[in-house]
DNA sequence: GCATAGCGTTCCACAATGCGGCATGCTACT
DNA sequence: AGTAGCATGCCGCATTGTGGAACGCTATGC
């Protein structure tokens, strides 16, 4: 059960998506492959939309606008996105710092589909489509622990990588993590993850109480102050809320 | 140079996207293929990340979130898309009106994507990832108006699809149609691609004049009033300069 | 409680399919 | 003119994916 040539015309595609506009040459450094199976994977690409020759340069190419039809089903038609958008938008005026989105993909970790900036000119990054563990961020958090038990358990089950000194690696601890995450209403990432860079975050949910995202204010750790911390936490929580509201509506 | 694996996967990962969170019966049926080669697609294309299966029923398949890393070149880093979010919802607060943003896909069409609502009853739909002509749309005129002269001559060469009464499918006329957009700064639809739909549009444009995409207010022929057009048009025409003012920032 | 229908999944022999080394033609420096 | 690097075209071989058929399961109906 392989489909070689699907696998790899995938990855040439995640390939060309980071380095485009890009030449069939250096795709075939990049992998290592035949120049000849390199260019007949694009030509293909290319009939079924989803590749597309730059407009200047036609040995170059680029993702086309197919892709943008084929999206999670958590963000079709839209309705999160859209209305997640203007709570955010609020919610980065409100804290000048920078405010993501993100939704679980499968329980292997969070995905940001969408992010407001602020403009600091000391900020943290993170491009749409960057994935990062659930254990060890605040939007994880915030998503974990409104998931069942038997979840909970799956996910702390396996090993928990650690980051760093303060990435929670033991269970227990992290269950009990969870349990304060759920009381207080938001989840605050203080290093645990990327070195620096701190976030604390709620979670959106559909009508049944299942998490359907988390909305993150993430800023570097020489902004975080711990006093306003129940007053960011409020914050965040207040936007998460308002984003459940309107995607029910 | 065919690829026919390559070909049948990518049409069924666009099936599962319309159709999401799908079976295996029933893409067998909307394909009429046998239901182990739709099988062995789903199987490779989860493996590779782009696929997973619905928590609630592991039987049901739905997109990954990896899809959301692979974006046109136009919306990479996503700057485009971050500068015209803002101004598009003050001009959708401003007219109350539903607001598109365009992107040019190699001048076969112009593809949504992004969407700001109205609250009207009565709204235009277009979905993020839908593709209408150059020809006979607002933000594809305004973006054409921009192009150089071999690149209109490229699009008005062919045949120009009529979809109505009021489509434009002379060449001469379209040129016509086209200078009068450069002049006054903005395009307009009256029922030329949709019936009943209307809209005004502006380019967003690079820092060498190129159009990069297309701001629009789509609006229903009912609330359509040609005295304000001129109005319309210069909101619609400066929130497409803010945009672009933005994006070179 | 047995029969049936429909589901997702697995198996396997066949041959169609994609593979990749090589050759070509192009453009751009030197 | 010569060379280097590029994208592209060709074609015989064997690897690869194909799809019919069989399996096991669950739900529905008699």
């Amino acid at each position: 059960m392989e489909m070689k040539s699907v696998t790899r015309s995938l990855r040439v595609l995640e390939a060309v998506a980071r380095h485009q506009p890009v030449t069939v040459g250096e795709l075939t450094r990049i992998f290592g492959l035949p120049k000849s199976t390199v260019q007949r994977t694009l030509v293909t690409l290319n009939e079924a939309g989803w590749l597309r020759a730059n407009r200047k340069d036609t040995t170059r190419w680029e993702i086309g606008a197919r892709v943008l039809a084929v999206r999670p089903a958590a963000l079709q038609g839209s309705s999160l996105f859209a209305a997640a958008r203007e709570p955010m938008i609020r919610l980065r005026d409100a804290l000048n710092e920078t405010i993501h989105l993100s939704v679980p993909d499968a329980l292997q970790g969070m995905v940001v589909v969408d992010r407001v900036d602020c403009d600091h000119a000391v900020r943290t990054y993170h491009a749409i489509g960057d994935t990062s563990p659930l254990h060890a961020t605040a939007a994880g958090n915030a998503v974990l622990a409104h998931l069942g038990k038997s979840e909970i358990d799956e996910v702390t089950a396996g090993t928990l990588e650690g980051y760093g000194e303060e990435t929670i690696t033991d269970p227990g601890q992290l269950r009990a993590e969870l349990c304060r995450v759920r009381e207080r209403g938001y989840a605050v990432n203080h290093n645990q993850y990327l070195q620096g860079v701190c976030a604390i975050a709620a979670p959106v949910l559909d009508g049944e109480g299942t998490p359907l995202a988390a909305v993150a204010a993430s800023l570097p750790d020489s902004r975080f102050e711990p006093v306003r911390l129940p007053e960011l936490g409020r914050l965040v929580a207040e936007t998460a809320a308002e984003i459940t509201a309107r995607h029910l509506a």
